[in-house]
DNA sequence: ATGGTTCTGGACCGGCGGGTACAGTCGAAG
DNA sequence: CTTCGACTGTACCCGCCGGTCCAGAACCAT
């Protein structure tokens, strides 16, 4: 079992290894390094994650995933409006924008994500609620006949998805948030669109 | 200098380190891997490449990107209806239900990308490209009259290369293209709206 | 053929990093 | 205060992998 001292112990691993992730890149990634970081040794790694390095990434992705759902509260939550929109626009560009070059989730997911089921499965479970939340915003829009009825909102939630993690790669790799902003203002000036 | 035999075998190692990547993810290519692949050792393939596995992989990242765009070719040279968009879309995403999960050039940017100045601009080069023939195409469209004066092209085309990016993107953790289909659809109708 | 260059094979090295072993220490329950 | 499990520090092991070295084979020009 997990004593207080022990869960405190086990946190600080999964945080350590965050920010390793975070500053250094995955490849460069190494367990002394974490427990340099967590002032703890691998003894304590092992301990709390018998199954090793890949154990403890999987449960800094599960972290991670969470966490990129969280920071969109309560703006997803309340998508019932043009303007409560355009608020959830503003907070996702400028939470990427501040993460900038470093995606935690990303990396880890090209990292250990297609070899095994368990990290395809955190990946999986993000995008999937991500996308419900997005559909369930344009269908309250829909009912309230600010956007078209003929409007598939499964593929247009799908899209923004697509818009919304294209956007950040090319934030990865280029340092601008432009496309990003784009892409998404791209999206809503089409669900906006009154007339086919 | 290099002789005809000398090419050969350089040719060699980078076809046998893109296969390499493809098959066994980033992480786990490894030089002598590769040389065994290419039917080389480690002597040649620093005779090749004097600055090592770094300076190979880039080599493998600029063949990738070029790639990318010719097997858009000739499509993306030849955008100016719609039925060539179509044509070009469907080509687009045949192309990557093939590749199916494995993104070589993607792979190879998160991992060497952000931190080499060198690896960062093949990546810009391929995007700047990429989005340049984009455009020119929604601007030959606009010229004929079939898309809107007032549709931003640069706008257009960078949300429709965070499109793609992301459709790749969810392709390469999920398996299925459908976002992809959906994000560029989004956009291609998007473009196709008479009034605004 | 002969000299010089390019090309190739194979043996070697050094350290890095994941993982293990074990001997403790702490802390709470009885 | 004893006891037992959870917790922690240290030292160690070993396979892997990037990189080096060098001797020799193949190739090319003159």
């Amino acid at each position: 079992m997990l004593t207080a001292k022990g869960l405190a112990t086990r946190e600080r691993i999964v945080d350590a290894a965050a920010v390793e992730i975070r500053e250094r890149g995955i490849s460069a990634v190494t367990l002394d390094g974490i427990g340099q970081r967590s002032r703890t040794g691998k003894s304590q790694l092992f301990h709390y994650f018998p199954d090793g390095k890949e154990q403890l990434l999987l449960a800094v992705a599960e972290r991670e995933a969470e966490r990129v759902l969280e920071d969109q509260e309560p703006q997803l939550g309340q998508l019932a409006s043009w303007d409560a929109w355009q608020d959830w626009r503003d907070v996702l560009v400028e939470r990427y924008r501040r993460q900038g070059v470093h995606c935690p989730l990303g990396v880890l997911i090209t990292e250990i994500g297609r070899h095994t089921p368990a990290a395809q499965a955190v990946t999986d479970k993000l995008l999937t609620q991500w996308q419900q939340r997005l559909q369930a915003g344009i269908e309250e829009m829909q009912a309230a006949g600010e956007i078209r009825a003929d409007v598939d909102s499964t593929r247009a939630a799908g899209a923004l998805m697509a818009a919304i993690q294209g956007g950040v790669a090319i934030l990865m790799s280029s340092g601008s948030a432009q496309h990003l902003e784009y892409a998404l203002d791209l999206c809503l000036d089409y669900l906006r669109v009154k007339t086919s």
